[in-house]
DNA sequence: TCTTGTTTACATTTTG
DNA sequence: CAAAATGTAAACAAGA
């Protein structure tokens, strides 16, 4: 994603929001964590513009730093010399800004919304993250999430490492390169063990799919078609899991992947998965998959569906300068562009009280819509279907109960007992509904610190867990 | 004393 | 037009 560079707006004030530019400068660092001090050298170093006043800004700076949620406090570690904590991003904070691009916010992040925290964001739902995230925790001693840097010792958790093994995680690209327990020989993640990176892609892979089905919902027939396809090819795994595309009771969507199966350019053959020959479940036949109806296919949008665009929502067009009556990036708005026309108010010379993020400078990063030619759309409510009406918000979408087909060859006569206990303990951990809700309070000391309680074996927030912790540590 | 961090208050701009 | 997002000022506390 494109970022400025040295000095690039002279200057003039750069477009960006101090939340951006902060987020720029922590996401510059090796290990996505800064001092406000360094958080300060960098925005100066890059933008002139920020070489004066600095004691408003910084003030400003430090505002936003307490005050947005999406920043969040680490204590520096015993052998890092210094003042103050490091500053780093929330893990789940990530698509904070469209398309990666710091010129345009999505949303205010916000941690303390239970409303918020069911909202997808990139096709991960926090809901399951924060599972996995949870058991990352209680097992990092056992496992050896420690053992990412240079500490041995299991027994201790090192909260730096644990802390970076989590955003490791959690900013790895979201789909195809995931910890897969069904392909083996997987690359994992540098200090996660066997049950925790399927643990891990279990919940990453129930997240995605939720948020997959409510896309593919909205996708007319043939570009449904064209993207099941591509991704049988790229994925095997597609062609076990039933219920994630329309499958044999959807008309043209039939695809003899036997003879597609040597086309798959990753390497990844269906015989490599162990779950290849293995028959349907029967909640994989009962899936719930609604079923579009067989109307002439034309798999025409300018919309790139791939897979991976699908699951994380972030489409693009798939050439370079589109149609843009069929495909085009969201107008300015009239009401903020009333006396100019999009191309001279993007051209319009900016003044130092400018705010940043001005919509119209935005041209370079234009949204993209969905198609919405309505006899193309598989319109839920009008479709036959097999399956149960589709929830109407998506905190009423219950996890799916699907039959996974885990890894079954082991590595070793002591891995697989381990890896099956972790299963079954995520797998109960997953199918409970307790959830401990936390609103701190105002006047708290710390707005991460959920409250004490005995046996919050699941909490909305294992990173507040870990924050808490953490804070714990340095006492 | 200076830096770092939190919080409140309010003005201004953007968004829906 | 109201609500949300952003920018600014300032009071205050903790700690190096």
């Amino acid at each position: 994603m494109p970022r400025p560079g040295r000095d690039s707006y002279g200057d003039q004030k750069p477009p960006y929001s101090y939340i951006a530019l902060t987020a720029m400068a922590i996401q510059s660092s090796p290990n996505k964590m800064m001092s406000l001090s360094e958080i300060y050298r960098y925005i100066m170093d890059r933008f002139p513009f920020y070489r004066n006043n600095t004691q408003r800004w910084q003030n400003s700076l430090r505002h936003n730093l307490s005050f947005n949620d999406c920043f969040v406090k680490v204590p520096r570690r015993g052998d890092q010399p210094g003042k103050g904590s490091l500053w780093s991003l929330h893990p789940t904070c990530g698509e904070m800004f469209e398309n990666g691009s710091f010129l345009r916010r999505r949303k205010r992040f916000k941690t303390n919304s239970p409303q918020r925290r069911s909202v997808i964001q990139n096709g991960v739902s926090h809901h399951a993250l924060s599972r996995y995230q949870h058991i990352a925790n209680v097992r990092s001693g056992e496992v050896g999430l420690n053992s990412i840097e240079d500490n041995p010792s299991y027994n201790m958790i090192n909260r730096h490492n644990l802390y970076q093994a989590q955003q490791q995680l959690l900013n790895r690209p979201r789909f195809g390169t995931f910890p897969n327990p069904w392909v083996p020989n997987e690359t994992r993640l540098p200090g996660m063990q066997s049950p925790e990176a399927a643990a891990a892609a279990v919940a990453y892979f129930r997240s995605a799919m939720t948020g997959f089905q409510s896309v593919v919902n909205k996708m007319s027939v043939g570009d449904l078609q064209q993207a099941a396809l591509a991704s049988r090819m790229k994925y095997p795994v597609f062609n076990t899991l039933q219920g994630v595309f329309p499958n044999a009771n959807a008309p043209n969507l039939n695809i003899n992947m036997e003879s597609k199966q040597e086309l798959s350019s990753d390497g990844l053959k269906s015989e490599n998965s162990p779950c290849s020959s293995r028959p349907p479940s029967s909640d994989e036949e009962n899936s719930t998959f609604p079923i579009p109806s067989p109307t002439s296919p034309k798999p025409n949008s300018k919309i790139n569906f791939s897979i991976e665009n699908i699951i994380s929502g972030r489409f693009s067009p798939k050439e370079p300068k589109q149609d843009e009556q069929s495909v085009s990036p969201v107008a300015p708005s009239k009401k903020r562009c009333q006396n100019h026309d999009f191309e001279s108010n993007a051209k319009r010379i900016r003044r130092d009280t400018d705010r940043a993020s001005t919509p119209c400078m935005l041209e370079a990063y234009p949204k993209v819509a969905l198609p919405k030619s309505p006899q193309n759309i598989i319109q839920p409510d009008d479709t036959p279907r097999t399956s149960t009406p589709k929830p109407a918000v998506y905190s009423d979408i219950k996890p799916q109960l699907v039959t996974f087909p885990f890894r079954t060859n082991f590595n070793s006569t002591t891995e697989a007992p381990r890896f099956r206990d972790s299963l079954a303990e995520y797998s109960a951990l997953y199918k409970s509904t307790k959830v401990v809700e936390y609103n701190h309070p105002k006047t708290s000391q710390s707005k991460y610190a959920p409250p004490i309680q005995e046996n919050d074996d699941v909490t909305f927030s294992a990173f507040a867990k870990l924050k808490r912790f953490t804070e714990l540590q340095v006492q």
